[in-house]
DNA sequence: TCAATAGTGTCTCTTAGACAATATCGC
DNA sequence: GCGATATTGTCTAAGAGACACTATTGA
């Protein structure tokens, strides 16, 4: 535990009106990929039917987006996290849901939750999104969450509040992110094959992509480098492996350069 | 005055805290242009020194957008105004300010406001941006306001906060948006010649656009229309009227169409 | 006919996008 | 040799981008 975690000694119920902004929180869009799924981390609290997005307040000495990093690390356990914000949300009865309401609060958490408690009053929210390998996270919940786990963007299942919005908003996004940003770089890894990078494309656009046409932009944009190397792999051909050019890459976001098609 | 007028009645110092969200509010870059001149719309309230962004409060009854524009409106006098929300800003002291204290609300306002006062809380700002003819606004100030005026982007005053960077991020944003978005709509007259739209082009990008390529790629796009009507100007050949085609650029809108290079 | 601005056409070069045959591997 | 996947080249059409001369108007 990092000092961070000293954090933690707030009981949100108990004394979070103190150290907590009032009316505003962050919520985070976390997005995995692994082996042409896309996903999304949700929880379900205790005692609730639906799910929700990570999300959480923000400290009073915190910046918005070092509250959406704590909350993010929270529950992956990585600290590499790129987060980007994506847009806030603001609408008086946003977070009005017949699963979250004082007497279910009061249930589980023990304490006795008024009906006017500060968390049930209008809160902006402020999203943020964020892309990982699945495979490397092991979702953490809390004491208040029963469940923490990957859903399939196309499978999600009911959600609190406008959090389906926001992940339809958080993946509008990314779809247009993708397109002047080599998001792989935040998550292949350091050597990859050219289906890699192809699939992760295509699965995240959910769309086909030549592979021809697909491999020559890569290469005649010099943002990716063939390396010498070949991964072992059965019953057929060595694919290639190669790496990001990070000088081009970054070249590539400045001139708003339009990376695959 | 309309109904919505009736919230002026709450005097944020008195009972602002009521009415009010508290550690969150919006601010506008009211962006105008005229002949060749983009404009930003600043506030300076009473006995401050520095300028600041045309911004306040949340009511409990309103969405963000509706107080984005609830504010914008009271500043400009549109009511026709398109906001789009472009980023929300959150560091713990960035609405500490020499130009902000309990002495100087005190002084302006006749009101005794203490130092624990919530306007000096921390406070998380979602920013708007809008684009307008500012010819057609008569910027209004009210009774905080000692001056409301457009400012050229390339000159601007000392600023409040981070104003200045959220201006900054606005235009970089609307900058983005041109490519995309006809801008124009919003902006021109319903019927304009090409060398209006060629201005408002140049002028919001900051750079030269050759007329023959940019005047060809809004009419193979189809995004224009030529009327057969001319305009009538003195001293010179008399240039033709054009209007948007309106279901292209829905189109162009869909299929991130590259408006302009 | 002059001053001022409007309005256009051509050429080159790059690239998007469609399309399928050949090469390597393990077995 | 077979099954499986990797790798790669060509053609066409569209468009970006460079470039400058002619047309109209009022005075």
């Amino acid at each position: 535990m990092d000092k961070k975690e000293n954090s933690e000694t707030i009981n949100p119920l108990i004394d979070g009106h103190l150290h907590y902004l009032h009316n505003v929180s962050v919520d985070n869009v976390i997005f995995g990929y692994h082996e042409k799924e896309l996903k999304v981390l949700l929880q379900r609290p205790q005692g609730m039917a639906k799910w929700q997005l990570p999300g959480g307040y923000i400290k009073r000495t915190e910046t918005i987006g070092e509250a959406a990093r704590r909350i993010a690390e929270a529950r992956t356990g990585l600290t590499e996290l790129y987060l980007e914000q994506f847009r806030s949300f603001g609408t008086p009865r946003r977070t009005e849901d017949e699963d979250f309401t004082p007497e279910l609060l009061s249930k589980v958490s023990g304490f006795k939750v008024p009906a006017d408690f500060w968390m049930f009053d209008y809160f902006v929210s402020v999203g943020f999104y964020t892309l990982t390998e699945f495979s490397r996270v092991k979702p953490n919940g809390d004491f208040y969450m029963e469940e923490c786990e990957w859903w399939p963007v196309s499978e999600l299942p009911e959600m609190v509040f406008d959090h389906l919005e926001m992940i339809k908003e958080a993946l509008k996004t990314l779809r247009v992110h993708i397109y002047h940003h080599p998001i792989g770089y935040e998550l292949l890894p350091e050597k990859f094959t050219l289906q890699d990078i192809h699939a992760l494309y295509e699965t995240i656009l959910d769309r086909k992509l030549d592979s021809r046409n697909f491999t020559k932009k890569l290469l005649t944009t010099g943002i990716i480098i063939k390396l010498g190397e070949q991964k072992k792999m059965k019953g057929h051909r060595y694919p290639f492996l190669y790496m990001f050019d990070k000088d081009k890459y970054e070249n590539a976001l400045k001139e708003m350069m339009v990376l695959v098609v």
